[in-house]
DNA sequence: GCGTATATGATAGTAATACTATTATATTTG
DNA sequence: CAAATATAATAGTATTACTATCATATACGC
């Protein structure tokens, strides 16, 4: 979910492009809300930098306690556990993906051109800098191509599903299939073609650094962006 | 890797289509090979049976003993950790569906049918009732769809790669990205397309049977094979 | 048939994980 | 200033992911 807040609370409020913005998380998805103090500001941007240190596996909730210096027990009155504490991030990750791609494509006419701009949405690496209220967004990148899969492969996916913890991630295939189905008004895999194109371009991403006889960037001139730009090109024409 | 052993010890080998195989797994993937006794077939067929009723992660050898009524240090005999024996299952898999390649490939001449035929493989579900050398192939196949990528999303991923944990999977690819160059030899992306192809059939799948709004099967008729046939076309022709 | 190797069983133990609970202290707010 | 709230400090529990040891059963070579 996008909130836009004007003029509300600076504190709570991030300055960007002169736009205030709050990326706001479902509430189921807390047990108390981590935007609003600074140990739970803490809380997401260690725990962010930690899970890129140890994966996610090796990650708990006592060695972050260490890393900020406060008893695991202060942790969980934040988040019930580390698996949720990933939907947090990536739901937070796919808001702020929904946000970019708002802004992006907000004034493009050419629904082709908004399905490319939207397409160097999900392929374009953040920049570094980037720090939206504590999240090193560059960072939490990393997480979301190594790590997000975990976030809905368990079993509890349909009981999780129907409290609707991957809502933002839906949000996003809706939004740009939507633009597809603008662009080709009786094309029968709108959402399929997303899907595959958003999972398709973390595996390229993970290959590419992990296991690169799987993928063929690197190779030429070849880069993620032209790949799936052209497939998908091909594929609605 | 596939063997095929003709007119070897009986008790180690399936008919199948009168054509005696075997599987073969890499070494390095077992500490004992599970193959060749009892006990270690039924770790392989029980732990195929209790991961797809448990989901990975609540999966243990504590279990998996009870169920076959083995202590669970006779289980360590066998594999290193659970995660090891997840690798096994998915070489194993590829491994079988490799064989599958060749075997249902080898008279087409045309490479676009080759083609075809491959995306038929990798998308027809597996028969219920094939059980080759106690795995049962159509329950392997769903760990494969809702399991397989945390096989290499760990931090180990590097390391395991070098000593060549992933080699069945890359075959495939492999397999499928020559019959693509035979078709068009200037495709720039083979192992791309094949890779997302692949990972692609398996999020479908499991997004079809739980989180139906990021797919279009079950919609009309559209089916996974004609989906992912149609963009291979669209993008290589 | 006998001794030896090998496979499995039975049992115990350990460090780490994933929590839950309790009490104390500091800070904010009304 | 009192009351509510947030955090710290500490302890405790069941489970997990192993490792180790010793006993027993079976198979195999001579």
């Amino acid at each position: 979910m996008i909130v836009i807040l004007l003029y509300l609370q600076a504190k709570y409020l991030v300055e960007m492009d002169n736009l205030k913005i709050r990326i706001e998380v479902d509430q189921e998805l807390y047990s108390k809300n981590p935007a609003l103090s600074d140990l739970g500001k803490k809380i997401l941007s260690s725990s962010i930098e930690l899970i890129v240190e140890l994966g996610f596996e090796k990650f708990t909730f006592k060695k972050l306690g260490e890393v900020i210096n406060s008893p695991e027990s202060s942790i969980y009155r934040y988040f019930k556990n580390k698996h949720i504490l990933l939907i947090y991030l990536t739901s937070w990750y796919w808001s702020w993906i929904e946000y970019n791609l708002v802004f992006a494509t907000i004034n493009i006419k050419s629904s082709k051109e908004r399905l490319l701009k939207s397409i160097d949405i999900l392929t374009k690496p953040m920049s570094e800098c980037q720090q939206i209220s504590s999240m090193n967004v560059s960072l939490l990148s990393n997480i979301i191509i190594s790590e997000s899969l975990k976030s809905y492969h368990t079993n509890k996916v349909d009981e999780e599903n129907k409290k609707g913890y991957f809502r933002a991630y839906k949000l996003v295939v809706q939004r740009i299939s939507d633009i597809i189905l603008e662009l080709k008004p009786d094309f029968q895999y709108p959402h399929m073609l997303v899907s595959t194109i958003i999972e398709g371009v973390h595996h390229q991403k993970y290959f590419a650094e992990h296991l690169p006889s799987l993928t063929d960037i690197n190779k030429e001139n070849n880069t993620i962006e032209n790949f799936y730009k052209e497939m998908a090109l091909n594929f609605i024409k």
